[in-house]
DNA sequence: GTTCACAGTAAACAAGTGTTCACAGTATCT
DNA sequence: AGATACTGTGAACACTTGTTTACTGTGAAC
């Protein structure tokens, strides 16, 4: 596994990958790689669950430490920018492969992500700005943050190594981003859009 | 170039795809590619190029022909979402070369988003919302917006065949969430927080 | 009517690919 | 001491791959 990471380091996408070129990076010759996996398909599987591993570990620290509300964001923000830098090979092999090849591993990348959208979900209605919202407008609005989120790892796996600066103007448009999303939630419903048929279709399930 | 795209229909990336499959699936002896192309990577860039070159096709039609702004996003979100539906291969194959193998493809598909990304900046600087915005926050609402774009993109083309019904459902949400950052506008930087490190630094600028 | 650029052909090349097989060392448990 | 699981070996298999070479039609230009 490590050396698919390490093969995965440049531009290669994983089904670029040959199991002969992992194992030679493995010190070890091709059939012995039919004792782990059954599968280069497996192999990907293995690496999916490994990196999302490192992640779930990262979102628990989060939420077991709270901060203090008012710098919530900031603070969000930049651990997760600083946690990226620091797995890199991880979060690209994910991003990559969220799009790219083996639909196996699509699939179980964006299961694991909708867990968090949903997870985040239920996190943002235990405050005071979402606190009456339906469930399914707190997903909408999670999957919007999740969406940046996404995009703002695509930006941090591009910087250029140690360049601090670049790396906090990153984590800055986030920032913003969210803060941007989160000044909306009091206005939400509250100054709804009067469009006849899209608001109809809201109220549907009332 | 249509036996390539062909072959992307499923569930391959581009840089699966060999030369001699393409040349197969055209009816073409292998040699006969270099008489069109230097290289598989001259091949991806061509398809890039025809790909944008059908997007902006849609972006000029949804300039020329501006809606009451009242239902501009329900309008515009309706027509993008039909309009990937009925060019899947395309949007299919930028969503994933995106990230995916190629890193000559990857560079032109993102320039090509940044541009978007711009011109959607200044469109809504029109907007009587945004008048007064810095063009730097314009461009973070811009790329805000097209991320959760692109986050539809990837719904719309997972979507089953010949169900209009969910299909409306993806342009919902893309629909809500595009309504939730117009109306933060009215409140961004009117409202701004208060955390002293953050605010002091957007102000670096001034 | 000849020239010329263009698109396609057939064959061959070295090299890499996934998978299989029978076999060998080695640590652990009884 | 012996059986049992693991992990690794080396050779062989039938294929596919990208690229080069000299050669062949074909339609348009002059």
């Amino acid at each position: 596994m490590d050396a698919a990471l390490l093969l995965l380091e440049g531009d290669r996408s994983f089904d670029s990958l040959s199991l002969r070129e992992v194992t030679r990076d493995a010190g070890v010759v091709p059939a012995a790689f039919y004792r782990h996996f059954a599968d280069m398909e497996q192999l990907g599987l293995a690496l999916v669950e490994e990196s999302f591993h490192t992640l779930r570990q990262l979102m628990r620290a989060a939420r077991s430490a709270p901060v203090p509300e008012r710098q919530l964001v900031h603070r969000s923000i930049n651990t997760y920018v600083r946690y990226v830098r620091a797995h890199p090979t991880h979060f690209r092999f994910i991003l990559r492969e969220r799009f790219g090849g083996m639909a196996s591993l699509r699939a179980s990348i964006r299961a694991e992500i909708r867990l968090f959208v949903s997870e985040l979900a239920t996190d943002l209605s235990r405050f005071p700005n979402f606190n009456k919202w339906t469930t399914e407008d707190l997903q909408m609005v999670a999957s919007l943050i999740v969406n940046a989120v996404v995009a703002t790892t695509e930006l941090t796996l591009d910087l250029p190594n140690h360049r601090p600066d670049e790396e906090a103007e990153v984590a800055r448009l986030a920032e913003r981003q969210l803060l941007l999303i989160f000044i909306a939630a009091p206005h939400w419903r509250s100054t709804p859009h009067p469009p006849a048929k899209a608001v109809r279709r809201y109220r549907e399930s009332e």
